[in-house]
DNA sequence: GAGTGGTCTAGACCACCCA
DNA sequence: GGGTGGTCTAGACCACTCA
């Protein structure tokens, strides 16, 4: 450890490199503290500390008498645990997505805006339908980079459970470290009504997402249309 | 220090009693970790470590030579920063707030829901109207226990900038630790839409949120109706 | 230069999980 | 019972702020 940043911030984004290179994988357990500190020639307190803040956004899960395992983040229930569906009466929707189009394009101005593109950048279009027990709730336009995405394979015969984004990092060893979200109104289009089944021209909520990754670059644009939504803010 | 719950969060729980009665004022200076640690009689590490977590939260800040401030939460950038309310161009708002009424009355079936109440509990609620540069944006319609808050006085003479969070806080001791929102579209009720100088009918966002106690006791059943708004989720 | 927080160490003992 | 993380200590040295 030769730089003059503190010990814990090299440790930390070491461990950091590794996850996202994919030499450690989601679900692995790390080496314990006591053998990272002898590996990283540093003491426990100080691994402790690199990790500390990793496990506050969500990345390694610290389990006492198991191990610190790096989080399997198969749903959105892991990563974004914030944001939730919900029914109209107040219940919480679980979801499952099917895949409705792909496509490979050129982008829109938003698009370009929004993933920081030029106009001759080519971008996937997904769209989704997310249901529960076979309810329609969610429709769902997803642009991502055709660059960064060439390798994603999305199969369109069964219903996905995993989140998106566990795709993304398993095939295109691209992580999700955070999202912004905007929201608004809007009226249901026909290809939304059609999806979700209710009337064209209802009103609906219009969800805009940015998810950007650890180096905090654009990696996907998702628009949302739904009924009804929660948000969880301020964990304890 | 006789309790067998660790230290740390002893340490923390009593930093935070302080501030939550007044003892230590927002803006004040904590003493030096090395006082605090003496004074507590733990060690300098146990301390810090009680701290942590309150500097994570925005509720200390911590400056380098200089001392530990206890963070004059002014305003909702302060805590509640992840929630945003925005223009329908993108820009972000900066509001400020104005009482309309204020009035005790009984709780309706919602509030009694959202508040832990029963029907004979009285509740106090607050309409404002919240604009920028004279611009109005938001109005909001706020229940609290009536119980909890009877030493609360608003001043309706003049524009509020401070959170009303901050009243909370100084005026009854409670200090809010996370909210959970919902959001849903509505049509423009009468005195929606006069306050928001938009039609009756028009449609609008309707964000409900309970904000909870230290103890995770409900404390606030907010309703807020506005054009658009932004949530920034999962700060690095 | 005195005092503050920031990093780091090398230990101790405890609580938990699992074979 | 062996290994893991969780808490806690008592120091060391450094970097920053302010008089």
């Amino acid at each position: 450890m030769l730089e003059n940043r503190p010990l814990y911030l090299q440790a930390r984004d070491a461990l950091m490199r590794q996850i996202a290179e994919g030499t450690l994988q989601p679900g692995d357990f790390l080496p314990s503290e006591q053998q990272l500190a002898a590996t990283l020639g540093i003491s426990v307190g100080t691994v402790r500390k690199a990790t500390e803040e990793l496990v506050a956004q969500g990345i390694l899960d610290r389990q006492h008498g198991r191990g610190t395992q790096i989080v399997p983040h198969t749903s959105d229930r892991s990563r974004f645990r914030f944001f939730r569906f919900i029914h109209p009466d107040g219940r919480q929707a679980r979801l499952t997505a099917r895949l409705l189009t792909r496509k490979t394009q050129n982008p829109n101005r938003e698009e370009q805006l929004r993933l920081s593109l030029s106009k001759n950048d080519q971008v996937i279009v997904i769209t989704r339908a997310r249901s529960e027990n076979g309810v329609p709730l969610v429709f769902e336009r997803i642009c991502i980079p055709a660059k960064r995405f060439e390798r994603l394979s999305v199969e369109s015969d069964r219903d996905m459970v995993e989140e998106i984004y566990v795709l993304y990092q398993k095939q295109c060893g691209e992580m999700v470290r955070s999202a912004t979200d905007e929201i608004e109104y809007d009226l249901a289009s026909s290809s939304v009504s059609k999806e979700l089944k209710i009337a064209a021209g209802s009103p609906v909520l219009l969800v805009k997402r940015v998810a950007v990754s650890l180096a905090n670059e654009p990696l996907e644009f998702r628009q949302s249309w739904t009924q009804a939504l929660r948000y969880r803010s301020h964990l304890e």
